[in-house]
DNA sequence: TTACAGTAGAGAATTATTTCTCGATTCTAC
DNA sequence: GTAGAATCGAGAAATAATTCTCTACTGTAA
């Protein structure tokens, strides 16, 4: 009886709005309010209100009525719930594009990632620097990720040796995969995958744009 | 009753995971057979087979009993359904890593999308070059849109300048917006807006592997 | 032929998610 | 103090998505 919750899973859909809830809670702690309400939020965001306190109580956070939400505390618990309070080492392998745009964002230190090295097959590659982290080769990637404890791979190599990467990351221990490959990767239960795909948002986009045209 | 079915808009899960099918059978077509079944489809992408045939059903196509799907056929009604088989031009503002990621996938075009020009604020980068387009300064955005009937508008400049891009795409005519600023952005009604938060992407990942965590 | 197995398609049942409703709380203004 | 308005929190209802069940069809092999 130490734990009364965790029967299910957090719905992917509350853990999508937590990030955006975060950073509109962000931008308002900065205009020095100190708290926050549903209501406003959902004005904001042009959610139901509802289903912003459902979402944010998930993260343990408690409102008080007529008052709303401690802003810093409402952050604070989003980030320990989100486990942006802990930042953990990542491996990034393929260097191309994606990649590099990837090691360029310096801000996923704020949200609980730290690339801390990346691989590329290709050895014209292999020794250069690309914002400020060595590329290596790929076939160092699972024993350095062993000796470094590394918890998460990010891959952005071509669909096509996606599966081969996967499979250097969980044999060098790496938990948690953040794929950007547009194809399924196969891992062992308990190794947790992301996928990204920019096609099939891109298809959602498109698709809608063309319903819209249908309409009219 | 010309048109029998627009009853409701497709869902956005079956919309996601239409791109996922679809490379899956390209990937299919290249070994050379012609047909494909929801069960053989449902066991590589370990998906439930049902869920994978109303999916299909949504693009119209129609199967036969114990051979499956036209491997050919079934392509090219996901691609028209989801608005490949028609290339719309698009203007991406924001030249920095992730816009030129963007500009460097060259294979958008096979997907419905050809990126003919980019914009940015900063007068270091206007005039500029990236994979091959020009980078034009972000007050030509609107009027050039108009002129060039561009359809599409991507953003990957910084979250506090994303509604005013927004507003410029919008008024030169921009009616899908691919929204890679985390942030939400206000549009009329009748623009659509996709959002590409790699936050919230980011926030899942680490919020299951923190959960897994908390489990063992 | 005829039996058999694999499959699509339609609809029912289940499950998950979102939205609504209501009671309890607490701040503000009189 | 007291009345009133805003809000949280919990549970119910409504809606949406997924999974199950069944029937009919079609190719394959005896």
């Amino acid at each position: 009886m130490d734990e009364p919750k965790p029967l299910r899973p957090t719905s992917e859909a509350t853990l999508r709005r937590l990030p955006i809830y975060h950073h509109l809670l962000q931008k308002r702690l900065s205009t020095g309010i100190k708290t926050i309400s549903c209501s406003q939020i959902a004005e904001e965001l042009d959610y139901d209100a509802t289903q912003i306190r459902k979402d944010l109580a998930v993260t343990g956070i408690k409102g008080r009525p007529k008052v709303g939400y401690d802003l810093a505390a409402l952050i604070l618990s989003i980030e320990t719930f989100l486990g942006w309070s802990r930042v953990r080492k990542a491996f990034l392998a393929g260097s191309g594009h994606l990649g590099s745009a990837l090691l360029g964002y310096n801000r996923f230190s704020h949200y609980g990632l730290d690339i801390v090295a990346a691989f590329d097959r290709d050895p014209d590659r292999v020794g250069t620097k690309v914002h400020g982290r060595e590329v290596l080769p790929i076939n160092k990637l699972a024993g350095l990720a062993k000796r470094m404890r590394v918890e998460v791979g990010i891959i952005t190599v071509p669909a096509p040796v996606a599966q081969e990467v996967a499979d250097f990351m969980v044999s060098g221990g790496i938990r948690a995969i953040w794929n950007f490959a547009p194809t399924k990767i196969n891992v062992p239960a308990g190794v947790i995958v992301q996928n990204e795909d920019l096609y099939s948002s891109l298809g959602v986009l498109l698709q809608k744009l063309s319903a819209a045209h249908r309409l009219v």
